[in-house]
DNA sequence: TCTGCAAATGCAACTTAGTTGCATTTGCAG
DNA sequence: CTGCAAATGCAACTAAGTTGCATTTGCAGA
């Protein structure tokens, strides 16, 4: 069975950090590359029903990735970390991330983040966690319509 | 003994709230309004060495503070949660934390944050975290000089 | 194609952060 | 001063993430 063009290709990225191309590797970056949205360690786990992988072992496949720059790790305002695949880095990079407190779900918001503040002298800048949190339009409309939590 | 201004204030802070003043909200209050940056649970644990409190005790007075406004609670690019004072609420929401990697500092910096950004109809917004991560100025002329990290 | 070895994985055990249930203590209203 | 709800302490638990070590596997070189 050949593989597909895109398998191939995120096998080829893998490669080019120099480290192994395994399956856990091309499956995990696959599945982050497509996902419309950051997926927390959970939510990945859950998501690789086909092919079950130790959870040390995501999390190490997580950490190569985020290290060769495949994958982005960003936190959001409830202290949980969410991963997104480089290659939609630029989409994601361009937005902002809003944390929905009632069903925890997670959305990309059309409007450019703001541009990094000047830091003071000798300051090195990493990276910027730029969330917001509230209440998503559908839970908002189920809270009004008068639902206890 | 008589109660110095400052304390004699924070307990009409909680009293107002309708919660009981308590010696650990007094002291956590205390301190976080006097701390300069926001602190973790595990910063606050540490300085209240005089007025020793169970973990989950110090969690609660927290999660009260919080839940009265009294106390701001807020994220790093770690995913380890910091409070700070409402008292400095207004100082600490106008402007920007910087954490450090290499030496695990909370910064402040100043620069104003960016304004909260137009939210799709329907989302309701309830906090910001904008928080950069980086290195430094002592630890970046550290690892300059040529340290192993 | 085969082989050896470093890299990757799986597993078990551990640490740390945070939560929950319950018995005891305490702030404070009456 | 007294009663009771609220707050605390304690123990046990869950979830997230880490570490050490034995086993397996990708892949470079023979």
């Amino acid at each position: 069975m050949v593989k597909d063009k895109s398998t191939a290709a995120i096998g080829d990225a893998i490669r080019a950090t120099g480290v192994k191309v395994t399956p856990g590797r091309v499956r995990v970056l696959e599945l982050l590359s497509s996902a419309g949205r950051p997926l927390s360690h959970a939510d990945i786990d859950a998501a690789l029903s086909d092919l079950p992988m130790n959870r040390v072992t995501l999390y190490r496949v997580l950490d190569s990735l985020v290290a060769n720059s495949l994958v982005l790790k960003a936190v959001d305002t409830q202290g949980v970390f969410h991963y997104s695949g480089a290659a939609s880095q630029a989409r994601h990079s361009s937005h902002i991330h809003f944390h929905c407190i009632a069903c925890g779900g997670m959305y990309c918001l059309d409007a450019k983040p703001p541009a990094p503040p000047k830091l003071p002298r000798g300051f090195v800048l990493g990276d910027v966690a730029f969330n917001l949190r509230g209440t998503c339009k559908s839970c908002a409309e189920r809270l009004r319509a008068g639902v206890k939590v």
